[in-house]
RNA sequence: GGGCGGUUACCGAAGUAGUCAAACGGAGCUGACUGUAAAUCAGCUGCCUCUACGGCUUCGAAGGUGCAAAUCCUUCACCGCCCA
């Protein structure tokens, strides 16, 4: 059975229905990765996720090599067994910290020196170290330790962190081949997959894509994109990218994005997202509705679930929402947990905003099955009402 | 009837002559959040002005003293406690 199966591919876009066959199960594309950087994530259980519907989530290399430390998560059987989540598992490197906590840490050939460390110590993430993390979690999906430039681009810059992710990537094939051949790996279905990045420059993309294509990963990446830039330019970096990859390999859009812009690039050729959009959110207050343009066409927008105006609201949170806050409790009792801080406000929003993705992503598996991806894509668009200087205001009623 | 205490911006509450449009909380309003240093962060909340170290109007009411008053004095109003 191939590695990945694309079982339809759209029509009108680059749009594909697939399956990932990981280790631990398949995985649907499009499909969106909820975040669960330490080894959960935040605010609900295993259990709810898989009921929920979820085939994968994504954990960080980074944090939990800090902690509670590989070594220890490895005794636990593995992250898997540790978190009891049976379904797959993507790792992230640690690359986006080489981002994140650029102010804390140096980029050097043999690896990143990062001096944010919760020991207080600094130590090196090599791209071998990166992978014997990965190894002794177990993911399924694991990614090669990258390097990327934050925004404004600059092409010297990307150039250097290209070459730099490229030279990375076969340390860490080989140290990954090495484990899967000579170690004891907790998962030896795991598998490694490459980064492509190259910022919004098409020569770039073009070169860290055939450098990474070169390395025959059985998926891939596509990195360095949703750092501050305009969405377009988010998506142009795709599709400079996507034409070098091989057509019957997966393909990851990292830390993307709102529900646009999952759907757009769906219609690129991504395959699979993740993001800490719904949940990060979530424990801000904003929550992802459906809504419906005059035409009818299928949108969404958002609200901030904290505001006065939601006191007296005891409608659901989304009328077209089947998760457990809007199938049991009102706006008003949510926004008045918010106004309490009470521990449950966090867990009904995220737990909405979690079903709000994977309902989108379940709407965009049948409508390209169904042949109207296009028609829905179309469509899909932010509807959150905004001034005239472009500030969101927060709609007082389910559009129906 | 008498004594004492109090009355500050939406609410609570500092401030007792100049550096006060007035600390701080709460509440509210805006915004941000894209491979999670994030149940977080930023700004605003007397009026005008695009903004201001800018102008104007405020600290129960009215009237005084004073170069200057939320702050001192007088009277009045209301609230609380105590004495008759």
């Amino acid at each position: 059975m191939k590695y990945f199966e694309i079982l339809k591919k759209d029509q009108k876009s680059k749009a594909r229905l697939g399956v990932i066959h990981t280790a631990h199960g398949d995985v649907h594309t499009p499909y969106f990765n909820p975040i669960g950087t330490k080894g959960t994530v935040k605010s609900v259980t295993s259990e709810e996720l898989k009921f929920w519907g979820a085939e994968m989530i994504l954990a960080n290399t980074y944090h939990l090599w800090q902690r509670p430390g590989d070594a220890l998560i490895y005794k636990a059987g593995g992250l898997h067994a540790f978190m009891n989540w049976k379904q797959a598992i993507f790792t992230d490197s640690g690359g986006y910290q080489v981002f994140s906590l650029a102010k804390m840490r140096q980029v050097m050939e043999v690896g990143v020196l990062f001096r944010f460390d919760m020991d207080g110590r600094a130590e090196i993430l090599s791209p071998e170290k990166s992978i014997q993390i990965q190894s002794n979690l177990g993911s399924d999906v694991a990614l090669i330790l990258d390097d990327f430039p934050g925004y404004p681009f600059e092409y010297e810059r990307t150039k250097q962190a290209i070459e730099q992710t490229t030279r990375w990537a076969e340390r860490a094939v080989s140290e990954y081949l090495k484990i899967m051949t000579a170690g004891d790996p907790i998962n030896p279905g795991q598998k490694l997959w490459g980064i492509v990045q190259g910022a919004s420059f098409p020569d770039l993309r073009e070169q860290s894509a055939k450098e990474i294509r070169a390395l025959d990963f059985p998926g891939y990446a596509i990195g360095g994109v949703a750092v501050g830039e305009p969405t377009e330019d988010m998506l142009k970096a795709v599709d400079m990218a996507i034409p070098h990859l091989e057509e019957d390999k997966p393909k990851h859009l990292l830390g993307v994005g709102t529900p646009y812009d999952i759907v757009q690039a769906v219609a690129r050729g991504c395959d699979s997202f993740d993001c800490v959009i719904p949940t990060r959110e979530a424990r801000h207050g904003r929550l992802y509705i459906s809504a419906r343009d005059s035409s009818g066409k299928d949108s969404y927008k958002t609200i901030d679930i904290r505001k006065a105006e939601f006191a007296e609201d005891f409608t659901p949170v989304d009328n077209e929402c089947d998760c457990y806050g809007c199938l049991n409790h009102t706006r008003g009792y949510i926004r008045h947990l918010f106004a309490a801080q009470e521990a449950l406000s966090i867990r009904l929003a995220t737990m909405h905003n979690i079903k709000y993705y994977l309902n989108l992503m379940k709407k965009v598996r049948t409508a390209i099955e169904n042949d109207y991806f296009d028609d829905f894509l179309a469509g899909f668009k932010d509807l959150t009402e905004r001034d005239s200087e472009g500030n969101a205001s927060s709609p007082s009623e389910n559009a129906l």
